[in-house]
DNA sequence: AAATTTCTTCTATCTAGCTAGAAGATTTAT
DNA sequence: ATAAATCTTCTAGCTAGATAGAAGAAATTT
């Protein structure tokens, strides 16, 4: 039987817009209540200023489930659900997919923009120079 | 008379896929073909393997220029276009984009990301250093 | 002048995403 | 046991984006 591959990054991954915040308040979520019932999601999308029909909620945990974003499993007579997929997946496939699609595969470029950009402070810019520093210093080994 | 803020920078320009692909066109057509004719348009996109009918490209350019991405003067019988917004304007709008959508505004984990890419190799992170150290030199004057 | 080419506008189809109501099943409360 | 609450599935509308055909006007070619 072939070895799962249970640390490989997922390449393809690219939720849309209220899927991405239904992923965030599964990451957020205390692992002990996970997986969470379609009432709670919900209520926490409430919280996080987007309130929708409950069935609206359900219909696009369903359309996740079908792309793999979630899982979704049966407590009672109730569904529960929980993110198959990690904020790193998603972060890893939005910086690409934006570097591809975008800034044409020019890391540099990307940067460049990001270094411009008003809403990136001179913490930021400190605190980004020692991530730079530190994976240089990775690479030199 | 207000005087016009010709430098400032847009911020809130999202071109769709093909959208962007035709400001692409547009941004590294010689200036002196400006503004294009649909036709060449049209012709470029094929080279770029995006082969489109006519109509199609016409219906995008129209749409661009009613986002106010692009400009349609009319020479003789036929409209042609020329971009109103900037690559610079296109890579701002992007970063601060997946910043604030995915990263929940946090430069340090969108630099984690891009320094974790697989499509980012060892010449682009000694760029990148290079650059971010320029940057942070020119803040700390 | 008639035919052809070129170019435009209008209309239309298809998909993904967001939204939510209707209807029916099941469970819980009175 | 009847009523109320809960939960699901199905259906459906609406928007943006991608795509392109039909039809008509204008210029060009033969």
């Amino acid at each position: 039987m072939a070895r799962k591959r249970e640390n490989a990054t997922k390449s393809n991954v690219k939720p849309a817009e209220l899927e991405l915040l239904i992923l965030k308040v599964l990451w957020q979520a205390d692992p002990d209540e996970l997986p969470l019932p379609v009432r709670d999601v919900r209520a926490k999308l409430g919280e996080l200023g987007r309130e929708l029909a409950h069935t609206t909620v359900i219909t696009t945990l369903n359309v996740m489930v079908e792309k793999g974003f979630l899982k979704r499993t049966k407590h009672k007579n109730a569904f529960r659900f929980v993110h198959q997929v990690s904020e790193k997946d998603v972060h890893g496939c939005a910086i690409n997919e934006v570097l591809a699609r975008v800034f044409d595969g020019s890391a540099e470029h990307l940067m460049l923009a990001l270094l411009e950009s008003k809403n990136v402070n001179a913490g930021d810019i400190s605190e980004i120079k020692k991530l730079i520093n530190k994976k240089a210093k990775e690479l030199d080994k």
